[in-house]
RNA sequence: GGCGGAGUGGCCGAGUGGCUUAGGCAAGGGCCUGCAAAGCCCUGUACGCGAGUUCGAUUCUCGCCUCCGCCUCCA
């Protein structure tokens, strides 16, 4: 069975479905107010790992990622002065709905892109307000919550004893205030109580009605709210980003059992950070890459996914143009050979490669080493051609990188005037005339045309009709 | 102040109480080639520092140094 580290318990531990057959899986979702970059896709390719694991042992997952489309989005995009989308969006008069929507369908498109397989249902937040006001009011009546006198709600930490279980911190020892104001929120009973409802201030969009005046749900609130109602008061695994253990999950945990009265999530799993040419992505460090940028340099986006599934999940991973480029080259290779592999006659699968990379995708998703079978597949000139197609188009399943893309593709078509060119480069080559055939293969490459020479003569690639 | 995670050969990174001490990238050499590109073959003994445990530690223990992340925006 699938085995995973669990954040609370600190330990690897195999998966519990709480119901036969079936696996919950609950994925902190992004917030929509701009791009996702390649640091959110690490996070959101784990939950879809867990997915493909668990599904080869024939569970039915079913996955819930959250869009946070209120909460402190305005407050964000505020900050985000030198978006351009978003200047332009404020020309045309577009609300912060229209902006949450816009980066919404983008998350989509990203996913897709990555082959991270869609969840079951993609709540959004601003859906939601009334499971949130009800989970409100019901903290407050157990007395874990409490109004205050600005219109908002805050949670009492010290309500719930297990509070600082998931993070290991623990409320004597955290600090005062934030890092924005310095100062503590003077409508707190406690600095480390946080906010279930948030009054509204006088400028703000998004705002809700509610028993305390108009505002807008605090964002731990929301996962709790949609977790509960779409998978219920059992939760088998809950993934997020290592960030996210504190103080998100450790909050969202307090009120989420602190409100049904038992144990929720069974399994915290997070996904560690990963840094951009050594340091962390970060709009103020200047280094965020989005898979746009990855697609503009010409790469494929799956080699994205290839690079991060050479690397543990658990481990901060230090990403480089050269190990995407790397994934990269790999992955275009693999996909060649399985194309020529397909060709051959089918032959079973060899027994000892695919166990290994079950056991190791089980072993707390250790896709390094699965990684490296593939690799070890490829070499191993004993198997026939036949059964390494075999296991490249069966291991897919899990990888998700496509290997069998290239198999029965149609050739490329050429260009115009290509054709000729090359019978004349063919015809300057048998005279050894080679300025003639080096200008000709100059030409070519200027129409798209890549050509190589073979010892069974010329051959090429193209961009084009491909 | 508290909490969490790391330090491995030029770079990125698996992993392990000893055994054949991954893999990738880059580099050097070679094969092939008119050249180029691609491909293939070969080469490269590393685990932050100091103690300890042990027959033996990069791997375990303790201390130290350094780095990264979190402490109510953060994947």
């Amino acid at each position: 069975m699938l085995r995973l580290y669990d954040t609370l318990t600190r330990q690897v531990q195999e998966i519990t479905p709480s119901r036969p057959g079936r696996l919950s899986l609950y994925a902190c979702g992004p917030t929509v107010y701009r791009f996702a970059h390649v640091g959110n896709m690490r996070t959101f390719l784990l939950t879809d790992l867990i997915r493909r694991a668990a599904e080869r042992h024939r569970l039915r997952v079913d996955v819930v990622q959250n869009i946070t489309d209120v909460g402190h989005l305005q407050d964000d995009v505020n900050d985000l002065g030198d978006d351009k989308l978003l200047l332009q969006a404020k020309a045309e008069g577009k609300s912060a709905f229209d902006i949450a929507r816009f980066y919404e369908a983008a998350f989509h498109r990203d996913l897709a892109a990555l082959n991270i397989h869609p969840a079951g249902g993609y709540p959004r937040a601003s859906d939601h307000i009334t499971d949130m006001l009800e989970l409100i009011e019901r903290l407050i009546a157990q007395g874990h919550a409490y109004a205050a006198a600005d219109g908002s709600v805050y949670f009492d930490a010290a309500s719930w004893p297990a509070y600082g279980e998931l993070s290991g911190n623990r409320l004597d020892q955290l600090k005062a205030g934030n890092r924005f104001d310095g100062g503590a929120d003077p409508a707190k009973r406690f600095h480390a109580h946080w906010a279930l409802w948030k009054g509204a201030g006088p400028n703000r969009e998004m705002v809700w009605p509610s028993p305390w005046g108009h505002g807008f749900p605090g964002w731990h609130i929301e996962c709790s709210a949609m977790s509960l109602r779409y998978l219920g008061e059992t939760i088998d695994v809950h993934t997020g980003g290592i960030d996210l253990r504190f103080p998100h999950h450790e909050d969202e945990r307090a009120q989420s059992e602190a409100a049904v009265g038992h144990p929720v999530v069974r399994q915290w799993v997070h996904a560690e950070h990963l840094l951009f040419e050594g340091r962390k992505m970060a709009k103020s460090t200047g280094n965020v890459v989005n898979l746009s940028d990855v697609v503009d340099r010409g790469h494929d986006p799956l080699a994205l996914r290839l690079a991060f599934l050479e690397h543990r999940y658990r481990q901060q991973l230090n990403l480089t143009w050269d190990t995407i480029a790397a994934a990269d080259r790999t992955l275009r290779r693999w996909r060649a050979r399985v194309a020529e592999w397909a060709e051959a006659p089918s032959k079973p699968m060899c027994a000892g490669y695919v166990p290994e990379v079950y056991a190791a995708f089980d072993d707390d998703l250790d896709t390094a080493t699965a990684v490296q079978v593939l690799r070890r597949i490829e070499r191993d000139e004993e198997l026939p051609a036949g059964s390494r197609f075999e296991m490249f188009a069966h291991l897919d399943a899990l990888f998700g990188l496509d290997l069998a893309a290239d198999v029965g593709k149609p050739a490329a078509t050429l260009p115009a005037g290509a054709v000729l060119a090359l019978e004349q480069r063919g015809a300057a080559r048998a005279a050894k005339d080679w300025a003639t055939a080096d200008r000709l293969r100059d030409e070519l490459a200027g129409m798209g045309v890549d050509v190589r020479d073979t010892a069974d003569g010329q051959t090429w690639t193209g961009s084009c009709g491909s």
